[in-house]
DNA sequence: ATTGACTCCCAAAACGTTTTGGTTTATACT
DNA sequence: AGTATAAACCAAAACGTTTTGGGAGTCAAT
C-alpha cells in the first residue's frame, strides 16, 4: 500500500531522495535520512517486490524442481534437503520457488518456463543424471545453477558431490572383512548418476578382493521401501542366495530387512544389509542399519551458498566440491 | 530478452495492439493476430513476469511456510503434501513459494514479509494450532488463505480438515473389541490442534466404553520415530504397562514397535500399536501397522484448488470441508 | 571575481506490461 | 449528404522502483 511516493510527499522531498535515503547513499543529509526512515517506519513502508524486480532485472529467487516418482512420493532426502536450502536461502535474502514434476518433457518445460519469464535467478539441481537435459540446457544458455551431483561428460559446472566410489569401497572392504563373498546389489535406474557411480564403485572395489558381482546379483529398484522388499525377495529366492545385500538408499535397505525377516532370516547373521543416506530411521530401526552417511543438510546449505555467490557475481573459490562420506557401522551387518 | 516492443517493431503495429492480440481481445483483426502470434513464437517471446505482476498487482504465487522441527527434519507428510499442492498449483498456473521455519517469531516475520512486499497472493497453512498467530494475522488483514486443519475459537475461514475425533472413536472401538482396556496414548505438543483433537477424541470414545485414560498413560512426543521409541519405553517401564499404545502419527508408532521389540514383546499379541497417517512404511513394516488413513494428496489438491478459487474471486461452494478418515487394520493389533 | 570542491537534492528515464480513452477508416442506413 | 455503427488500431498513462545525469548552493582557495 505505502509507496515511496507517499513518503516523499510526507517529508516534502523527491522520490529519488527517499529511495536513496533508504538505501544509504551518501548524497543524503543525515537529518533527511533520519526523517525518511522514521516516516517509512510509521506508515509501514515495504518496497513493492515486483517493481524492484522489474527494475533490477533480478528476482532474488532460486528455482528448485523436485523430481517426483508416483503419487505417494515421500523421500526423507528431499525434506531434509529442502529444509536446508530453504533456511540458507532465507538467511541470504533469497526465496525458493518450488515445483514438482516427474522426470519428463513437462519437467524441462518447467525449467524453460521459469527461465524465460524471468521467474528465478538460478537453479539448484539434485539427482543428476548421466545424460542430463537440465544441465545441458542451463549450460547452453549460460543460466546460473549449482548441482548436487555430477554428470557424465562435461563437468565444468559448479557442483557439490559425494565420493560415491569411495563410499562403496568402504562398504565392500567392510563386508569382505566380515567374510562375505556372495554379495548382491539393489540399485536404481541406471540413468541416475549416483546409482550408476555406486554400482561401479562397488564392482571395482569387489574386484580388488577378487570377488565378482554377476549380473544376476544386481537388481534395479525405484528407491522406495516397497521396491527394496520386492527386489530382495527375488534375490533371496535364488538357489544360491547372497549373504550380503547392498542397496543404493536406506529406504530400500529397510525393505530388504523386512523381506529377510519375513522369511525368518536373522539380519546381521544370516544376511548382512547395507544402506546409503543415513536417514533418521536407519539409526532407530531394529536392527539398526549400517549405512553411508552423507551430510545432506550441510550439502544443501553449501549448494545454496555457492549459488548465491554466483548470483552476486562473485567468483567461487571452490567451484567443485567433493565430500567424503563416512561408513556408519550398526547392527545390520553383524560382526 | 524479447519484449512486446520487439514484436511491435517487427510487425509494424503498436505495443498495445500486440498485447491485445496475444490476449485474444476482439478489437484486433484476425490477420494481425495471426502474424503477431507467429512473430512472438519466432523470436521466442515470453512475457516478463515481474512487469506483469507490477501491472496486475498480483503474483500468481502461493506461499507455503513449512514449520520444521530441528535440523534433521524429515516428515513424509510434508513431502507428500508439498508434491500435491505443487502439482495442483502448477496445473492452475500458480507458483509455490516455500520457506521453512521453526515455529517462532521468525516464522511470523516470514508471513509479514511475504504479505507486505507483495510476494504472494495467498497462503496455504498446515499443522494448525489451538491458538494460531498465523490465522489471526491473516484473518485480521483479510489476506486469502486456506488451512489444512481448524483452530480453537473462530473457525470462519476456509479449511479442509479430517474428523480426528471420529478417527479416534474407530481406534478405540477397534481396541476395545480386541479386549484391550489398558490403553496408552503418545501424542504431540498440546498446542497442535490435531494432537489436541485426537487426544480428546480418544478420551471421549474410551469413556463410552467406561474406560479411563489416566494422565500417566498419556505421553507427549515430538512426532519423530525417536521420540515414539522413548515415550514407549517410559510406558513399558510401568509396573502395570498398557496392552495397547495409540500414537498420533505413524512415525512415532514405528518407534513404539521398535521399543517393544527390543524388549522382546510380540507386537499384535503382547502389545497392540496404532498409528495415524498411513505413510507408505506403515504398510511395509514388519509387522505392518494398523493406522488411520487420511488422503494427504487429495487434501493438498483440494486445499490448493480452494485457494485458487478464492484468489480468482470466485465464491467457494464449500468453504469448510471435513473428510472422513478410514481405519486400516493391519498386523500391529493382532486379532 | 573566478574556480574548484563539496554537499544535498531532484527531474526524467528506464524496466515491460496492461488498461484507458480515445481516433481513424470503412460501411450501412436514413 | 449526413449520420450511425462497427472494425481496427494506438498514444499515453499507470504500476513502483532504481539509476542517470545532472543542478543549486556554500565555502575556501586563488
Amino acid at each position: 500500500m505505502a509507496t515511496l511516493k507517499d513518503i516523499a510527499e510526507k517529508v516534502g522531498k523527491s522520490v529519488t531522495t527517499v529511495s536513496r535515503a533508504l538505501h544509504g547513499y551518501a548524497d543524503v543529509s543525515p537529518e533527511t535520512r533520519m526523517i525518511v526512515k522514521q516516516v517509512a517506519e510509521e506508515i509501514g513502508y515495504t518496497p513493492n517486490i515486483s517493481a524492484q524486480r522489474l527494475q533490477k532485472k533480478s528476482t532474488d529467487t532460486i528455482g528448485f524442481v523436485i523430481p517426483t516418482y508416483g503419487p505417494r512420493f515421500t523421500d526423507p532426502f528431499f525434506t531434509e534437503f529442502l529444509a536446508s536450502i530453504g533456511n540458507t536461502a532465507n538467511k541470504l535474502g533469497y526465496d525458493i520457488l518450488v515445483s514438482t514434476h516427474p522426470i519428463s518433457e513437462e519437467e524441462m518445460l518447467s525449467y524453460h518456463n521459469k527461465v524465460e519469464s524471468y521467474r528465478v535467478d538460478g537453479f539448484i539441481l539434485v539427482r543428476t543424471r548421466r545424460d542430463d537435459a537440465r544441465i545441458k540446457y542451463l549450460s547452453r544458455i549460460n543460466f546460473p545453477f549449482v548441482a548436487f551431483g555430477r554428470t557424465e561428460g562435461d563437468c565444468s559446472f559448479p557442483f557439490v558431490d559425494v565420493d560415491n566410489r569411495y563410499a562403496m569401497k568402504m562398504v565392500a572392504d567392510h563386508l569382505v572383512k566380515l567374510g562375505h563373498h556372495k554379495i548382491a546389489y539393489i540399485g536404481a535406474p541406471d540413468y541416475l548418476m549416483f546409482a550408476n557411480e555406486r554400482l561401479k564403485g562397488l564392482k571395482e572395489a569387489l574386484i580388488e578382493h577378487a570377488i565378482d558381482l554377476p549380473k544376476t546379483m544386481v537388481k534395479v529398484g525405484d528407491l522406495t521401501q516397497m521396491s527394496g522388499l520386492e527386489q530382495a525377495e527375488a534375490l533371496l529366492d535364488y538357489p544360491d542366495p547372497p549373504t550380503a545385500i547392498v542397496t543404493c538408499n536406506d529406504l530400500m535397505a529397510l525393505g530388504v530387512i523386512i523381506a529377510a525377516q519375513k522369511r525368518g532370516l536373522r539380519i546381521g547373521e544370516d544376511l548382512a544389509v547395507v544402506g546409503y543416506d543415513d536417514i533418521p530411521q536407519a539409526e532407530n530401526n531394529l536392527p539398526s542399519l549400517t549405512t553411508i552417511h552423507q551430510p545432506i543438510y550441510k550439502i544443501g546449505s553449501i549448494v545454496c551458498e555457492m549459488l548465491v555467490h554466483l548470483l552476486k557475481g562473485d567468483v567461487l573459490e571452490e567451484k567443485q566440491i567433493i565430500m567424503k562420506p563416512t561408513l556408519i557401522v550398526r547392527e545390520s551387518c553383524g560382526e
